[in-house]
DNA sequence: GTCTATTTGATATACTTCATAACGATTATT
DNA sequence: AATAATCGTTATGAAGTATATCAAATAGAC
């Protein structure tokens, strides 16, 4: 689940388009170009390359950021509710947080109401960061995908995704 | 790049829905519904997720199946060009044609023009199992989706995916 | 035709992602 | 008070993905 960072595979590797070599031509994609899973697999991870592309000023995964965001509109949550609703699983979010809380991106606070749980918020640097990061997003990356493909499909796009995510 | 083994996360995971929480009610996704990206990767873990479902009988994965489907369409092809086409490195392909000729699903012939390579080919197990796999992802798996998305949408979303794998 | 460089499949290796089990501390349940 | 459940954490393992390197074979330079 969730946001991973980017390998340089795709780049080195795809001097030629997909599905073209050098000897003996062309190779037949055939039905995989049918398969729903295997063009958004590689769209995925072309979208996921230019992501980390954009914003490489501020250092930060799709992971990363999408902590962020949700720390922003859900201040005061837990690990345990933050990691779920990104469907992260908790132990792996611990080094996660780790990285940002060196940063100092975001702070984990002992709850005084439970003191088990940690309450986890955005320290000032982390919403000048978001912000910065925000911008970076909109004026470069998801700009480049609706240069691609379109305003109208672009929201089209989102819609399917969402379809998808919630009743498949 | 490529077909992962998908994993049982989000099966155990999702009881809930994505972004509900227990105690103290729903999250707020905020900006993260419109990252492209965020619903892109969710989305593409749901339709391996189902795609591993459906394929059960034959224990194929994704990678196996592409591999399978692009040597059927395209024999006498070595490694390299089979990996190349698929974004698989050659070093990972290695384990990956092990497993499937060790099934007898294809061979490995040296090719007698260049004794470096080896020319793959199906076996007639492997041309009937993958005739199986494709009644399977047609019947099971592609219908699904279909279902969700309508057959409009659903071509809709294709051409959208091969637009980004292409120019993004 | 020999010498060098490149290519092919393969091995070893490392890093990242994702998953499970288990622990101490704390809270909830009985 | 005793037991069970939850929170963050650690340890660990299984995949996926990346690079370097090797022997064998071929291609290219001279």
């Amino acid at each position: 689940m969730t946001v991973s960072k980017m390998t340089s595979q795709d780049q080195a590797k795809q001097v030629a388009p997909v599905g073209f070599d050098e000897e003996g031509g062309a190779l037949q994609l055939g039905e995989l170009s049918e398969l729903l899973g295997y063009s958004l697999k590689r769209a995925q991870l072309k979208v996921f390359e230019d992501f980390l592309r954009c914003m490489a000023p501020l250092q930060l995964t799709p992971a990363q950021f999408s902590v962020l965001l949700l720390l922003d509109k859900n201040p005061g949550r837990n690990q345990t509710e933050i990691a779920n609703t990104l469907g992260i699983l908790r132990p792996n979010f611990v080094s996660l947080l780790d990285a940002l809380e060196s940063r100092d991106l975001l702070t984990r606070m002992r709850s005084p109401s439970d003191r088990r749980s940690h309450v986890l918020m955005l320290t000032d640097k982390g919403r000048a960061t978001l912000a910065r990061a925000k911008k970076l997003v909109a004026t470069r990356h998801e700009a480049r995908l609706i240069e691609v493909l379109g305003p109208a499909e672009h929201k089209a796009l989102l819609g399917m995704m969402a379809k998808i995510a919630r009743e498949f």
